[in-house]
RNA sequence: GCGGAUAUGGCGAAAUUGGUAGACGCGCUAGAUUUAGGAUCUGGUGCCGCAAGGCGUGGGGGUUCGAGUCCCUUUAUCCGCACCA
């Protein structure tokens, strides 16, 4: 029997690789260009556990094989390295982050590269916090800054078409994203001074500076976006949350909304992260309109999404920050309002989230209603109305909705039927079904003609109009924190000021504490040669967030060295866009939802020429950890075997998956980890072996679960751990990882070595013709791997790649013409172990620059087969007819064996059903 | 509450999209061989049954000659969003 040295074989075309650059891309831009990439990793201090390379090896078939078939193909691999871990790393250690990421990427590096992954060479040190690619992202930001939304056209454009806007028309007939109160004429725009103008201009710039209601963390001391706080706490260490107002960074995304969402349509993404993105840009339409106050000339805007429900309206509701609540509060319920909207305030996300209780108060004031004469509407506040959404009131309809109920039943408002035959005795009726009651001119339709008759109405009285909301707010774009891009901006008297481009990159200073500055300012405001400029100019002390660097990394990759542009639009139009990206679900919303937002940019300001950056989009599902946990007697160091367990009062522990195996504990090893802790300890066994339980969680160093692919690869080798990632059950799945079966996977690779080689390793293939069996062979396997990796179904891949081998055992084929082509379906997932039975084969050059093999229909066909047959869709034996039925047209003569003549009983059949290549059913 | 998904042997999972359910692997099992080991090879392995045969894709109903697949209904689990008017 021949022996297949992994390791060294692994080693060596690892070698070969790199020196050749054999998966270097080419520029040549006459072939077909695939991209497939990877969302690339943050290189965490803990290193990269069985989990991580799912997709890499995913990626990494894909890259392969459609190199074999003839793509130039780009895969690349960089390092997301700006980011919290580091910083809050060096806060507890004084490291400095650079130092700690460096020695991360460079494990990361290690690891990857015994996976035997084939990346672009010249993007593996791709890495965000380099300056040389930050410099970019300040750029690009700088772009941001020097663009405005105009509306009209429906894209971004340079600030200067807006500043010619001006110039002609001053504020008139513009349609514009922006936050400015007022409107000015050309001529008031031409005679103000150069800062009020700049002014001006910052309430337009798609990067523009709000004084918000930010998630501020105390405990990070830093502000989070809202994807980055989970049910009130930070997604990162479950620090609180709490509500404060602070300058920042934001960008006008809510002008996209519209087109994120259109641009959804045209991907091949799952639904399920289509559907998340939808939900959150949140698109509802329905229609704004006024109440006119009793005794106010101010009206109240409401915005709904059933202008129908009107008549059935019985209150409104501001929420507790609505400016106009001091206006109109009457004097006896003044002190009851202010108690109660500054204790909404103040209330934290956490409580909002975890109490919802219903509060509110009646402020005393009463508005009309537009169609019901004389009939008078209270004027309520609860904190259940969001000022952040619509117009931050709303006219509150108990009948057809449940919030609005609940708070009536509560207070004791009037609940008033507007729905024929509906039920509203317990509950509200929220269903859009039914026809209109009690709604005056809207009696007797439906709620899809009401909602269009009601806004008409609205219109006609010129006190509302239909309208679109979005749930989507505008990101928040600083952080303040050390580990990220600087801000290309100075501010002069309190003003953000743009640095020209040729100052960038504006370079990290390097600072000796990380600790926050004073008011929540970031540690660059403690440095304060770099903040304070020689002309009196004080930098911006924040730093971008840390999806900076990621919503644009894959513009990069194809030009990684580009001093002059982040990268060359010739390269951007071939490259672009993405054809297949792989990665986890965790960032649905987060970054892919910037990446678009930051390509509709930059598609619309010229730079780019594709507005969707990922054509389709895969996400892997996360290999969880099986956790081993031994059992301890309470109180007690004893620790029982599994088995022993049951009515005992025990304690769990978590320990070391690395010193189980098959449940069973290594009793030597684990007095020895965590600094002897259990070097004492006393433990039971059963039949002579310590067993511990299993629980399943995710994977990573506080559960003990982690896997290194590493301590895999020494055992069994990266391309069995390929296999066997791939083996290990769909892609989009969540599983376990467990290590049972690996050794099937691992006894394939050298079933195979053994269809080549004899006991001395030296290859027994002959040029023998095939004969037919084997080339049937040979071709379905052809089109199997070709199928299932177009549809990335790699487990179903593996398994007909072992078929082939246990159908070659038996058919003891050795020929050199069915043997070599399955070779090259087996190198993008085995690729040392092809490469090297290729060189054997006598092959100067790599595998991966051989050719696909061509499918062959005919090969697969068969003269004369087997069909089962049915009578009324049972099985009734088998005919076997010497034609082939996969092809249409064919005569056969169905023979009825004795069985079938019997039921038949001398009866004609009524019909019979041949489904070509299948089966013949005969219906009597 | 809303949205998305999933449910198939002892286990991980297949099923050409309506056509012989359980491919492939693990495990188990019988045998062969061996320098007797957790190695290798061969056969068996959905369940019940000695067998013929019957029953089987979470439960219930339906369409069809034929349903894991389509429709209705119901249950359970996972994920995402969550006072969004």
């Amino acid at each position: 029997m021949g022996n297949f040295e992994f390791q060294a074989v692994e080693a060596k075309w690892q070698q070969y690789w790199k020196e050749k650059r054999s998966f270097a891309i080419d520029q040549n831009t006459s072939k077909p260009k695939y991209y497939v990439l990877d969302m690339f990793p943050y290189p965490s201090g803990a290193g990269l556990h069985v989990g991580h390379p799912l997709g890499f090896i995913a990626t990494d078939i894909v890259a392969r094989y459609k190199k074999l078939a003839g793509y130039n193909v780009l895969h690349p691999m960089g390092f997301d390295a700006f980011g919290l871990p580091a910083e809050q790393y060096a806060i507890e250690t004084g490291q400095h982050p650079a130092v700690t990421t460096e020695a991360n990427v460079r494990t990361f590096q290690a690891q990857l590269g015994r996976i035997g992954l084939a990346y672009d060479p010249d993007t593996t040190n791709m890495r965000t916090c380099d300056p040389d690619y930050y410099k970019w992202t300040q750029w690009i930001f700088l772009q941001i800054f020097h663009s405005w939304y105009n509306r009209a056209a429906g894209k971004a454009q340079h600030i200067d078409t807006l500043i010619a806007h001006f110039e002609g028309n001053g504020t008139q007939g513009l349609d514009a994203q922006h936050d400015f109160e007022g409107s000015f004429t050309a001529a008031e725009w031409q005679s103000m001074a150069p800062k009020q103008q700049h002014k001006i201009l910052l309430h337009y710039r798609i990067a523009y500076i709000a004084y918000t209601e930010v998630n501020w963390c105390p405990a990070l001391g830093t502000v989070l976006a809202n994807d980055e706080v989970v049910n009130g706490v930070s997604e990162r260490g479950g620090h609180p949350v709490v509500r404060k107002p602070m300058r920042q960074w934001a960008f006008r995304m809510r002008a996209y909304a519209d087109r994120l969402l259109a641009g959804l349509d045209q991907l091949q993404w799952s639904d399920s992260i289509k559907e998340q993105q939808r939900n959150w840009i949140g698109r509802s339409e329905g229609a704004n309109f006024f109440f006119q106050l009793e005794g106010h000339t101010e009206r109240i805007e409401v915005f709904s999404t059933r202008p129908d429900t009107i008549f059935g309206a019985t209150f409104m509701v501001l929420a507790p920050e609505h400016p106009l609540l001091e206006q109109i509060v009457t004097a006896d319920r003044k002190a009851d309002v202010l108690e109660y909207t500054t204790w909404s305030k103040n209330r934290s996300e956490v409580e909002r989230q975890q109490e919802k209780k219903i509060t509110g108060r009646f402020t005393g004031a009463y508005v009309a209603h537009p169609f019901a004469q004389g009939r008078k509407i209270p004027v309520w506040t609860a904190d259940y109305v969001l000022w952040g959404y619509g117009t931050g009131a709303i006219m509150a309809v108990p009948a057809g909705d449940g919030r609005d109920y609940a708070f009536a039943k509560h207070f004791g408002l009037e609940i008033l039927p507007i729905i024929e035959g509906a039920d509203i005795s317990e509950e509200a009726h929220e269903s859009k079904e039914g026809k209109l009651i009690n709604s005056d001119f809207l009696d007797g339709l439906d709620v899809k003609a009401a909602v269009r008759r009601a806004i008409q109405a609205l219109q006609e009285k010129g006190i509302g109009e239909g309208r679109v909301n979005y749930r989507l707010r505008d990101p928040n774009f600083s952080r303040q924190r050390y580990w990220g891009e600087p801000f290309p901006i100075v501010f002069r008297d309190g003003l953000p000021y743009a640095l020209p481009e040729s100052e960038l990159p504006v370079l990290l200073p390097v600072v000796e504490r990380y600790e926050p500055g004073e008011e929540g300012e970031g540690p660059l405001a403690n440095v304060a040669e770099w903040m304070h400029l020689p002309d009196g100019s004080v930098r911006e002390s924040n730093t971008m967030p840390g999806y900076a660097g990621s919503s644009w990394y894959f513009l990069r990759y194809f030009d990684v060295k580009n001093a002059q542009a982040f990268s060359d639009k010739d390269k951007e139009a071939y490259w672009m866009d993405v054809d297949l990206y792989v990665g986890g679900s965790e960032h649905a919303v987060g970054h892919l939802l910037y990446s678009r937002f930051w390509t509709k940019i930059l598609y619309d300001l010229g730079h780019i020429t594709h507005d969707e950056p990922f054509k389709k989009l895969v996400n892997i599902g996360m290999i969880q950890g099986r956790s081993s946990l031994m059992h301890r007697l309470r109180g007690t160091n004893t620790f029982l075997s599994a088995g022993l367990i049951d009515g005992k009062d025990v304690d769990a522990i978590h320990v070391d998956v690395n010193i189980v195996e098959q449940d069973i504990l290594d009793l030597d090893k684990v007095r020895v980890t965590r600094g002897g802790e259990y070097a004492d300890a006393e433990f039971i066994t059963e039949d002579g072996v310590f067993k511990c339980t299993y629980q399943v969680e995710k994977m990573g160093k506080r559960y003990f679960n982690a896997v290194n692919p590493t301590d895999v690869c020494d055992r069994y080798g990266a391309d069995t751990l390929r296999l066997y990632e791939m083996f290990l059950g769909p892609l989009e799945d969540a599983k376990p990882w467990s290590t049972h079966g690996i050794e099937g996977c691992f006894r394939f690779l050298r079933k195979v070595w053994n269809l080549f080689t004899n006991e001395d390793n030296a290859l027994i293939v002959t040029d023998a013709v095939p004969t037919a069996d084997e080339l049937r062979n040979l071709h379905q396997t052809i089109i199997k791997i070709q199928d299932d990796i177009e549809a990335l179904s790699f487990n179903t891949s593996v398994a007909q790649f072992m078929k082939f081998c246990n159908e070659a055992q038996r058919l003891k084929t050795v020929s050199r013409a069915a043997l070599e082509p399955f070779l090259i379906l087996l190198s993008p997932f085995a690729p040392h172990f092809c490469e090297e039975l290729w060189e054997m084969l006598g092959h100067k050059a790599s595998i991966s620059a051989a050719a696909w093999p061509i499918y062959d229909a005919q090969r697969v066909a068969v003269s004369s087969i087997d069909y089962p047959i049915q009578v009324n869709g049972k099985l009734r034996g088998k005919i076997t007819v010497a034609a082939d039925m996969s092809k249409e047209d064919v005569e056969i003569e169905v023979m009825a064996s004795p069985e079938v003549a019997a039921i038949l009983a001398g009866a004609t059949p009524k019909k019979v059903i041949v489904v070509p290549g299948r089966i013949v059913n005969l219906v009597v």
